[in-house]
DNA sequence: AATTATCTATCTATCAGTAGATAGATAAAG
DNA sequence: CTTTATCTATCTACTGATAGATAGATAATT
């Protein structure tokens, strides 16, 4: 028993490393800091991730596993693009509210021109999914707004609204006027 | 002559701090990169911004004053505000595309909560600011998408598109919507 | 005019703390 | 006896920050 203990491990890890950039960035997590947050020596998170770059890369390519899934299908089931679009809204809303912080896209896009080379391309690929996901979401849609780009940058956007100015309805009423305009 | 040369420095500094800061965010800028960019040495930076808060402080309200101040007025001439989220749009894609960088007030929303209190206190007085010169700036306006927030939001989520996917054209994509939209 | 004092802006040198990273020991499991 | 996962211990590099020296400009006093 407890065979995977590597892949629990290397999740707890994640997970604090995903917290610590989540709130302050690349640069705003150190290996010590996630040893010692979830109880471990340094070392032993380099045992899993030799290097920082690693590290970076396993975080964002989880969460977009994890973000696309949670999204489901653009295309399969009989709905409108505004369902889908409120889906994806939804899937926002839930990230900013179940953890009071930006998602790891928002921050690490932000940051992306300084991230190294390996970390960025996972985050551009992170996007391009997305951005791919929302395209087929608004096939057959004629809104003055029905472009992926637009609406996951609004929403993007919106979020980081909703942390720097501390109000939380930012995103909301993005999500509201987005679907109008669908 | 030369009788403000502290504030030529400072300048210089600040400059520099800021170029370092949009490429990789707060924690990515040390007094010693500053130093050396500009042929200085760090204890001279920190004679001109003692504690790394007062740096940062500094270069978000010089970069508030001249944004604003970029932008006019939000209400004395007769314009549509069609004309004057164009003139907003248009201030976003010159620091886009000056600095092929995103713009300040991006990265430091997005980095907020990690940030020290006072820099990030900063961050959110040029938030408000800006919102306060778009909620002007629409008045009058019917559109669907007419909200600053929902603006502000668009504009600077696409920005990082823009650099995250690098894709250029994500940031023009999105004023030209939000145009019609207004 | 000459002297004294103060201010400005830089330098050299150094500090304690933390960064990412690695080598090697240890222990447990199979 | 090899693999997996952890530890201890350590390294070099860099961080923000400070103390103290210095040169030059400016201002005040004599």
């Amino acid at each position: 028993m407890m065979k995977n203990q590597n892949s629990d491990r290397s999740d707890t890890i994640l997970d604090s490393a995903e917290k610590f950039i989540r709130k302050g960035g690349f640069n705003a997590v150190s290996f010590r800091d996630i040893a010692d947050d979830i109880g471990i020596k340094s070392s032993s998170v380099h045992y899993h991730f030799p290097k920082k770059t690693d590290l970076g890369k396993a975080v964002i390519d989880r969460y977009a596993k994890r973000f696309l899934e949670s999204l489901g299908s653009p295309e399969e089931k009989k709905e409108t693009p505004q369902t889908r679009i409120n889906r994806l809204g939804k899937a926002y809303l839930a990230a900013l509210e179940e953890d009071d912080a930006i998602c790891l896209g928002c921050i690490l896009g932000a940051e992306s021109a300084g991230l190294p080379g390996d970390v960025q391309e996972a985050v551009g690929s992170f996007f391009d999914g997305v951005l791919r996901w929302t395209s087929s979401a608004l096939a057959g849609s004629k809104g003055p707004s029905a472009s992926a780009t637009h609406i996951i940058g609004a929403l993007q956007g919106a979020m980081v609204l909703s942390v720097a100015t501390k109000k939380p309805d930012a995103l909301k009423e993005t999500i509201r006027r987005l679907q109008m305009s669908v």
